[in-house]
DNA sequence: GTGCATGCAAATCCTTTGCAGTGAT
DNA sequence: ATCACTGCAAAGGATTTGCATGCAC
């Protein structure tokens, strides 16, 4: 199964993360990575955490914040600020970069490549004497959806 | 003097947006469009209750945020989430569209603009049934200042 | 055995809310 | 006179912190 080999390839370089970087190879990092590669959305820290909650771990959530952000660190999950609220985070090991469109009505997010986003980067890194190593574009909007309806509403 | 000019500009489009939302021309909203639109900085809601709080005026830290928002509608202000602490805030009128470049280190922030972004926006709405209205593009990474400092302490 | 990681709860930071009082219309 | 806007302080939500305990090394 994909999946499955895809977690045992992320297991494999977290372990070897932590071990170059002499930290600690506990249960509680390695069920929340496994977790975290199980899923497909773009999730939040209490989330996770209930999650992990219901499947009968008992981990705390300080220990959540704590994984996550080594987990960042180590480009193994990303984080979001798509909003003023809560951070989001996705996996990101074995995917391609990938931006993000936004409906402001229904909140759909809907991921999408554009090579030319590679092009800014590196002219304006350039540019400005910047080395640049990540980005986050997010295009805000309605979705189709969301237009017709309001549409639909107003006539 | 140019400055007085565009806050002249802005307070009248202002008072028209508040007439024609029927939304009360009270002082405190105008001595704070009137001070975001004094300065070029990126700021957060308690700067700007500080700043003014010095200036001897007295406007709540509730009504800061309730006029920022107001601001934000109607386009007169742009909100920015670089990370997730407070939300920072910018003057947009008569300014054109840019996005940021954020330096990791020292969190310098340089502005520029690409007219690259526009034919992303465009097509993607297009190719996926969007109605896109507005966009943030965030570059992270090294200022050339820190890029030599770091690589100085390394030899 | 040592000391880093965890769990828990309290603390903190930013922002929103409730409500009484004020002032724009 | 009405009721939207303000000020104040309390509440709220997300995240961080402090400290005692536990477990990887």
């Amino acid at each position: 199964m994909k999946q499955q080999e895809l977690i045992a390839q992320v297991t494999e370089y977290f372990t070897r993360y932590l071990e170059e970087h002499q930290q600690r190879k506990t249960d509680e990092r390695f069920i929340l990575l496994e977790e975290i590669y199980s899923r497909n959305d773009h999730f939040d820290a209490e989330k996770l955490f209930e999650d992990i909650k219901r499947k009968k771990h008992r981990i705390s959530r300080a220990t959540v914040y704590n994984t996550l952000e080594l987990l960042v660190q180590c480009q193994l999950v990303k984080k979001h600020q798509f909003d003023h609220t809560q951070s989001l985070f996705e996996k990101s090991f074995g995917y391609r970069q990938h931006d993000h469109i936004i409906c402001k009505n229904c909140n759909k997010v809907v991921e999408f490549c554009d090579p030319r986003i590679q092009q800014i980067t590196s002219k304006m890194g350039e540019l400005l004497d910047f080395t640049i190593d990540n980005h986050t574009l997010i295009l805000y909007g309605l979705c189709g959806d969301c237009l017709r309806d309001q549409t639909k509403k107003k006539s």
